[in-house]
Formats: C-alpha cells, sequence, structure tokens
RNA sequence: GGGCCGUUGGCGCAGCGGGAGCGCGUCUCCCUGACACGGAGAAGGUCACUGGUUCAAAUCCAGUACGGCCCACCA
C-alpha cells in the first residue's frame, strides 16, 4: 500500500507548509543535503532521509509551518566524468563537441537520469515539498551563486593568482583540499648525491624525476653538518644545471639527511621555500603528468620517468646506499582516484581567514549548536586552521567564473544584472561545486531576492548530516550563510541552529559501507523485501546522536515483524469493535488504567527523545510499548471484558482499546508512516495521520501501575513453575487462587485465570515474598504431576540466589562507612532487599521441607 | 605526525557513581479464535588490562593493549 499512500499525501498538498492554516503557527525548515545528480540513494542517505523526515513528520503534527525543502547538487567533476565516459564510448571527447554543446548534453543526460533519486526518495516515504524542489543549477541558484561572487570579489575576499594547487592529471583541473584523500601508498626513498667530492650533498626524495625542476637544495640554518655549504653551489646530476645551496628553517634537520632538494613548481613546500630566497620555479610536466623537460626523459609519463631517472643516477653513480621502500600518505582525486600532482598554475581563491573566524564564533558563542557536542572539537579544528579555498575548476559543467577579461589586460567581475562589455571574454573555468553547496540554505528559499520563504525560513532549524562531510560542507556553509546574511542581527545571520550529526551505515561486521568493500546494501532493495517502514524503523533503531549505525538482515527481518505485529493488533481491534469514541474515567478497569498511565509516559518520554535526537532510544522505547505492553498484556486481558456479556465494560475496552492505538499509531508516523497511516485510517475512518495532532495525553495512575505489576510478577511466576514442571502452556490446570480476596489482584481473576488457562481449583506453587506480602497465594491441582525433583532444582537454584542476596545486603548494612555516608533512601533500598531476600529464604526452605 | 571515539553475554549495541539490560541468535514447550514474521519459559557476562579516587566503580581519574574514524604541505 506504501505507493498509494504516498501518491494520496502528495495530491493532497500534504508535504507544504500551506496546510498549515494557523498564521502564528512556528516555522520549521530543513534543507535536504543535496544528494549527486549522478547517484543513486545509499544506506547512508536512507538513514539521513529518516532522521529528516521523521523530524519533519513530527513538527507537522505538532502544527508547525514543516517545510523540507528537497533539491539537488550538479556534482561538477562527478556528472562531468560520467557524461564524457558516455561520450567516450561513441568515440568521442567533450572537445570534439566543443562547450556549448557539451554543456547541453550533460542537461540531456541529467533530464535523462537526474529523475532516479526523486523516485527513491518517493519510495523512502519522504515528506519533501516537490514544489520548492531545487537543483545547483538552476537559474536562481546560478543568480545567487553570481552575486556572492561579486560580493566577495569587491570585498577583496575572492583573488586569482599563482600557486601550487591539487591537480588531478586525468580529471584535468584544479582540486582543493578536500577534493584529496589521503593513503599510504609504497614507495621508494631514493637517496641522491647532488654535486661532486668536498662540494657535495645527499639528498632523499619519493619522487625522483621531480629532480628535473630543481632550483636549489635547503638545509636548517642550525645545521652544523651543513653550515659550511650555504651559499655555495653545487651540480644537478642529469641537468648540467648548478643549483644553490639555501638556508631554511622548514627542514628538518633530522628527518632523513637534513637536506631537501627544492621545485618550487611541483611541491607546495617547496613553492614556499622557493618564494622565500627568490628561487624560479622550473616546470618540468605539463598538465597531464607527462615530462616536457628537454633531455632523454621527455615525453614519459610521470611514473614511467620516476625509475627511468632513477637508473640513469644510477649509471652515474648518483644514488647513495639502497633504493628502500617507504611507505607514505600519497593524495589521490577523490573523483578517480588518480594520484594528484601538486602543480604551479593560475586559479581563483576565497581568502578565507576573516570567514572562517566568523563561522568558528558562531558555534563558539552558541548560536548554532552542534550535536553531539564531541564534534565541535573536530569543527573548530578545521575552521580554525584553514587555507585558502582553491575554487576554480577547469571544467565545463558548473557555474561559470564571472568575470571577464578586457582586451586591454582589464580584468571585471560582472554581477548578475550586468552585462559584460563588448569584446571582452569570460573566464574559461568553472566554480566548484561546493561554492554552489554553501550557498543552499539561503539559494534554495531565494535568495539573494527578498522573498516570502526566505523572511519565514530562513536561519533554517536543522541540518541533518553525517560527520564525516562536517568540514566540507557544514562549516563553507556557515561561512558563507554568516556572509550574505550579515546585515541581520547575528543571531538570525546563522544558515541553521542546530547541526544534528549522524554517523556511517555499517555492515554487521562494523565495517563501513563501501563500493570496493562490495558490502553496501541499496535501501531500494530492503524497501521491496521488507518495506520502507521496516527500512526506516531499521535505520532510526540504530541511530545515536554522532555515532555509527550498523544495520543487517536480521534486524530489517525483525522491523518488518514489528510492522506485521502493529497489523495484526489492529486487525483484532478492529475485529473487536474498537473505536476512537471518547469513554468516561469512571468505567475504567485496572488494566485500562494501566494502559493508559503507561502511554502517557510513553507519549513524554519518545516525545522528549526525539527532541535529542535520540531514535534509537525512541524506537526502543516504542517498541516495547507496543509489542510487550500493549500486544503481550493489554489485549489478552481485554480478551475477558470483550467475551463476557458485560456490555459496558466490552464497550469500554474497545474505546480504551482505539484510543490507545490512535495515539500510538500517531506516535509511530514520524519514522513509520507507511502502515501508520493505513491502519490509522482504517481505524478512525480519518485522511491522514500525517496531519493528525502529535499526541500530548497526561494520565497518571500509580496504584493502577502496581496492580498489574503484581499481576504480571504472579503469572510470570505461575508460568515459569508450570514451565519447569513439563506442563503444557495450552493445558488447562485445575488451581484455586486463594489468597487474593481482598489484595488488588482479587477483581481480576478472571483475567489471571485466562492469561494461565486455569480452571478451579487446585494445589501446589507458594508464589514469591513479594507477592506473599501482599496475601497471595495459589493452589495449582496438579493431580499428583508434580516433578518433585525439577521442583527441588528450581527450589535450591532460588534459595542459593535469594542467600547470596541476603548475604551481600546484610554485609553492606553492616558496613558502618555505608550507613553513616550513603542516602538514606540508598540504605532503605538496601533493607528492603535484604527483607525481601530474607522472606524468600523462609519460603522457599519451607517448601523445600515439604516438598515430598 | 595531530586529534577524536570505542573495548559490556555467540553477534550488534544501551547503561556512565548505589539491584548487569535490550535486539538477534541459542535451548525447552506450544499451530490456544490478531499475529508461528507468533506465544510462554530458560540458559548465557568476574562490563579489555593495570593502578588510583570513593562507604560504594561497568560507570570517575591515570596508564597499557587492541580496534575504528577524522585531519595532515613526513622531503
Amino acid at each position: 500500500m506504501e505507493a498509494r499512500r504516498y501518491e494520496h499525501w502528495e495530491k493532497a498538498g500534504y508535504f507544504a507548509p500551506e496546510i498549515q492554516e494557523n498564521p502564528d503557527a512556528e516555522p520549521f525548515c530543513i534543507v535536504i543535503p543535496p544528494p549527486n545528480v549522478t547517484g543513486s540513494l545509499h544506506m547512508g542517505h536512507a538513514l539521513e532521509h529518516t532522521m529528516m523526515d521523521a523530524l519533519t513528520r513530527r513538527r507537522r503534527m505538532q502544527g508547525y509551518r514543516a517545510l523540507w525543502l528537497p533539491g539537488m547538487d550538479h556534482a561538477g567533476i562527478a556528472t562531468q566524468n560520467n557524461v564524457e565516459r558516455e561520450l567516450a564510448r561513441e568515440g568521442l571527447s567533450r572537445h570534439d563537441l566543443g562547450r556549448e554543446a557539451f554543456v547541453e548534453r550533460v542537461w540531456q543526460w541529467k533530464a535523462e537520469y537526474g529523475g532516479k533519486i526523486g523516485g527513491q526518495m518517493r519510495r523512502l516515504g519522504d515528506s519533501v515539498d516537490w514544489s520548492r524542489e531545487r537543483f545547483t543549477l538552476d537559474e536562481g541558484l546560478s543568480r545567487a551563486v553570481q552575486t556572492i561572487f561579486k560580493r566577495l570579489y569587491d570585498d577583496d575576499l575572492i583573488y586569482r593568482a599563482e600557486r601550487i594547487i591539487n591537480w588531478c592529471p586525468r580529471c584535468l583541473t584544479a582540486l582543493s583540499d578536500i577534493e584529496v584523500e589521503h593513503s599510504d601508498d609504497e614507495g621508494e626513498l631514493v637517496s641522491i648525491r647532488y654535486g661532486d667530492g668536498g662540494n657535495s650533498i645527499v639528498v632523499a626524495t619519493t619522487r625522483a624525476e621531480t629532480m628535473l625542476g630543481d632550483t636549489a637544495v635547503a638545509v636548517h640554518p642550525g645545521d652544523e653538518r651543513y653550515s659550511h655549504l650555504i651559499g655555495t653551489t653545487v651540480e644537478l646530476p642529469l641537468t648540467g644545471r648548478t643549483i644553490p645551496i639555501v638556508a631554511d628553517s622548514h627542514v628538518d634537520p633530522s628527518f632523513g639527511t637534513g637536506a631537501v632538494k627544492v621545485t618550487p613548481a611541483h611541491d607546495p613546500n617547496d613553492f614556499e621555500i622557493g618564494r622565500r630566497h627568490g628561487l624560479p620555479g622550473l616546470s618540468i610536466m605539463d598538465e597531464r603528468g607527462v615530462i616536457t623537460a628537454p633531455g632523454p626523459f621527455q615525453g614519459l609519463d610521470r611514473f614511467e620517468a620516476r625509475p627511468a631517472v632513477v637508473a640513469a643516477l644510477r649509471s652515474e653513480g648518483r644514488i647513495v646506499a639502497e633504493v628502500r621502500p617507504y611507505v607514505h600518505a600519497v593524495g589521490h582525486c577523490s573523483r578517480c582516484g588518480t594520484t594528484v600532482e601538486p602543480r604551479q598554475s593560475l586559479q581563483w581563491f576565497v581568502r578565507v581567514a576573516p570567514l572562517a573566524k566568523a563561522a568558528g564564533d558562531a558555534v563558539r558563542d552558541g548560536r548554532v549548536l552542534i550535536t553531539p557536542p564531541e564534534m565541535n572539537a573536530r569543527y573548530f579544528s578545521w575552521v580554525d586552521d584553514m587555507h585558502d579555498w582553491c575554487i576554480s575548476r577547469q571544467l565545463w559543467w558548473g557555474h561559470r567564473i564571472p568575470v571577464f577579461y578586457g582586451p586591454n589586460g582589464d580584468v571585471r567581475c560582472v554581477g548578475p544584472d550586468e552585462t559584460p562589455p563588448e569584446g571582452w571574454t569570460q573566464d574559461p573555468d568553472v566554480l566548484d561545486t561546493w561554492f554552489s553547496s554553501a550557498l543552499w540554505p539561503f539559494s534554495t528559499l531565494g535568495w539573494p531576492e527578498d522573498t516570502a520563504d526566505l523572511r519565514e525560513f530562513y536561519p533554517t532549524s536543522l541540518l541533518v548530516t553525517g560527520y564525516d562531510i562536517l568540514f566540507f560542507w557544514v562549516a563553507r556553509m556557515m561561512m558563507f550563510g554568516l556572509y550574505a546574511m550579515r546585515d541581520k542581527a547575528p543571531s538570525d545571520a546563522v544558515p541553521f541552529r542546530v547541526v544534528a550529526l549522524h554517523g556511517l551505515v555499517r555492515d554487521q561486521a562494523g565495517k563501513k559501507m563501501s563500493k570496493s568493500r562490495g558490502n553496501t546494501v541499496d535501501p531500494l532493495d530492503w524497501v521491496d523485501r521488507f518495506g520502507a517502514d521496516a527500512t526506516r524503523f531499521t535505520l532510526a533503531r540504530g541511530a545515536t546522536p554522532g555515532g555509527d549505525v550498523p544495520i543487517s538482515e536480521e534486524w530489517a527481518a525483525g522491523s518488518r515483524n514489528f510492522c506485521n505485529k502493529l497489523w495484526n493488533a489492529t486487525r483484532f481491534a478492529l475485529m473487536n469493535g474498537a473505536t476512537t469514541a471518547p469513554f468516561g474515567t469512571g468505567d475504567l478497569s485496572t488494566p485500562d488504567r494501566w494502559i493508559l498511565s503507561r502511554l502517557s509516559s510513553v507519549i513524554a518520554e519518545v516525545d522528549g527523545l526525539l527532541e535529542q535526537y535520540e531514535f534509537g532510544k525512541a524506537c526502543e522505547a516504542l517498541y516495547h510499548f507496543a509489542w510487550d505492553e500493549f500486544c503481550d498484556w493489554y489485549l489478552e486481558l481485554a480478551k475477558v471484558p470483550l467475551a463476557s456479556g458485560d456490555r459496558r465494560a466490552a464497550e469500554t475496552t474497545r474505546r480504551v482499546l482505539g484510543f490507545v492505538l490512535d495515539q500510538m499509531l500517531r506516535l509511530l508516523h514520524p519514522i513509520m508512516p507507511f502502515v501508520t497511516d493505513e491502519l490509522w485510517c482504517a481505524l478512525t475512518g480519518e485522511d491522514s495521520v500525517m496531519v493528525a495532532a502529535w499526541p500530548r495525553y497526561e494520565f497518571s495512575d500509580p496504584a493502577a501501575e502496581a496492580t498489574l505489576a503484581s499481576l504480571m510478577r504472579l503469572v510470570t511466576e505461575i508460568r515459569r513453575f508450570r514451565s519447569d514442571q513439563g506442563l503444557r502452556p495450552g493445558q488447562r490446570v485445575p488451581a484455586r487462587l486463594a489468597g487474593i480476596e481482598g489484595t488488588a489482584l482479587a477483581a481480576h481473576e478472571d483475567g489471571i485465570r485466562a492469561l494461565l488457562r486455569l480452571t478451579p481449583p487446585g494445589d501446589g506453587f507458594a508464589p514469591s515474598a513479594a507477592l506473599a506480602a501482599e496475601g497471595v497465594t495459589v493452589e495449582l491441582d496438579l493431580a499428583g504431576t508434580i516433578d518433585v525433583e525439577a521442583e527441588r532444582r528450581r527450589l535450591e537454584k532460588d534459595l542459593a540466589a535469594a542467600r547470596k542476596e541476603a548475604q551481600q545486603m546484610s554485609a553492606k548494612l553492616g558496613n558502618e562507612s555505608f550507613t553513616s555516608r550513603a542516602p538514606a533512601e540508598v540504605v532503605e533500598k538496601s533493607r528492603q532487599r535484604l527483607a525481601a531476600a530474607e522472606a524468600d529464604i523462609a519460603r522457599l526452605e519451607g517448601r523445600l521441607a515439604t516438598l515430598s
């Protein structure tokens, strides 16, 4: 029934905040972390979406103007790569098409495949307002990008400079720091002697080919081993060039030989050293990583050149000691895995220092709350030490940099309402995808226009995302949000008030799900096999704030069983005429009062837990209430009045049954939207639970809870006795419930008999001290079938446990330090436990004495 | 190299200063009129290790070991 229900919700317009007509209603807004158009949703998305949807649905039921705004990211490199791969199959490259035609082709591709994610979200039950769906490259957002670029440019926060940047020789574009993933790779550390005789120095490198571009050797200024060489020159092997030896404090004298080859054009540190010492940068590679330096290595790929250079050096006798295997961190393109090549080039940068400072302050002074708080440290460590952000990409798919170059060398940044001067040419590069993602919380609401949505929903209420992208994305949205909204009051300039972080979805063995590991589970596959509700419940159940979520098919099956349990419980209720008609409090039985009292507690508990993003605990509370208390005890007890001739009692039961089920389904709805809606509508005859009021119910009856506790204890003890005795559960046993007259249980003899399938009268069971203290004794007529040995074993085991308990408690109470220092209630509790244990000992000893 | 987190029954986790819990799995019994995707009962843990604080430690502190994650311009 899932597809049918979703269609109904969507048609009815329930996803739009406008369904809440109360003009005073508080706004609530979550903007979706936009999935890549190229992709499909994985389990991590399913987790994130379950959380966002549950929170949105709860707020909507609470009467907020709730908006969950959907959208997608154009994902520059990823998407371009996909389309280029498609072109390659036709034997074409993007250059064959030309820029305009290529971009057109990507749009076609998006039109064809971009709808996939929307379909998946519908399958999961996401209650997003589709009418407000956005795309990072749509017209409005492009305008937002251009507006903020212009502002940053005018504020001197964007600049163009020649720098060493991360370069992917396969994607042929610059990458920002966060698009580079480091991994420990096996390489070789090669020690090379530069110069001759007395005037020589040994350097070590893992990238031997870069020596072709060396323009100096650096040593630490305080390093006495080399002080005589500083200021002199050495001959650079294989090249015939002569390079200086300089002193620079960046060099670590304790590493290797303490001497570093300096390649300013191919290493960021060396670039800085070069700048400090006025050294030239000598580029020896092209954009594909092919050696361009004239000589025998010209035309070789960097990985071919590396051993070739080592071999040449060896033949010249330049290799010192052995070439040793060396494991070190190497950067890889996060998109294609190619080893990143640091490369000197002219790129655009955002000057992040002032922006990052503001982003840090907003968290420091509490305007934005990160939960769980352990994640603050990570956030600060990144925000407080951030390099300038390289934002230009040598791609075609993305927001084109709005800067134009004049024939006379002039540069002009053009705003969204300006037209570039005639004859000027636009910068060919596009912006980093994260640039537009950073505007997402307000560009989606219409910024830079002063729209009603922007006024109502900014700052957004909440951001739900994984801790793994805290740095990338959260910090960037903070920087740009605070910057773009700086005219607002500081507390209202933030992009969101709360950042709720979740963990990674892991497999049963605790391993992170990844394509390369081959342990991914397609959420849609689970939706097909177990249902969307079961999939969502499984994820929510494992979700603790910031914690990773392990999942397995067994869990999904368990969740499916839970759905089924709800289904059958409702079926039973409806079969028996359950109704949501109001009931009079005066007519309530003790079990009614008990379940209502419990319901009230569970509502408060679940509500509070969801407020704190404690999904796992909320699910646990709901699961146990629904299954253990409602189904296993209340429904069983309800069968007595329902089957009795007492019409008034039966009617009250039908109403309480209906009420509890109604409230319970509402409470479960945010997490399990489909079944709860189906069942709730069947129960109430109304249109949808998703627009029903969120439960708020207060009813407390401690006396009823105590009575039911006694009842459950009695029933459980007798069941255990019978199980020990090998009596069949279904077998009716003659018994007399003696001694419950005058106790709270007296009124429930019928219920107890029903639960135990007892028929009067009997003999043979002595209940526990707790029940004995309440005057309860039970006699089961076992007609001489009692297994004396089994019972003796049981009694002896219980006796041993009781003695141990009594001993522990009396030891504790005999300790004066304890009785004088521990709080009175703790001491009192220990006294009660001792008394109970002693009573149990007496009972068990008595029973053992007469057992035969 | 820096930082963060974890170590509790077979597996996955909760508890975070005063009686060791949950789910799955296991064992026994049961197809009783909502549900065998179910019901009833049971077994199973000296809470990683060492030391400290406390009347009291799974829970707080320090250290050790082993995992995991994030960051990183270790030539």
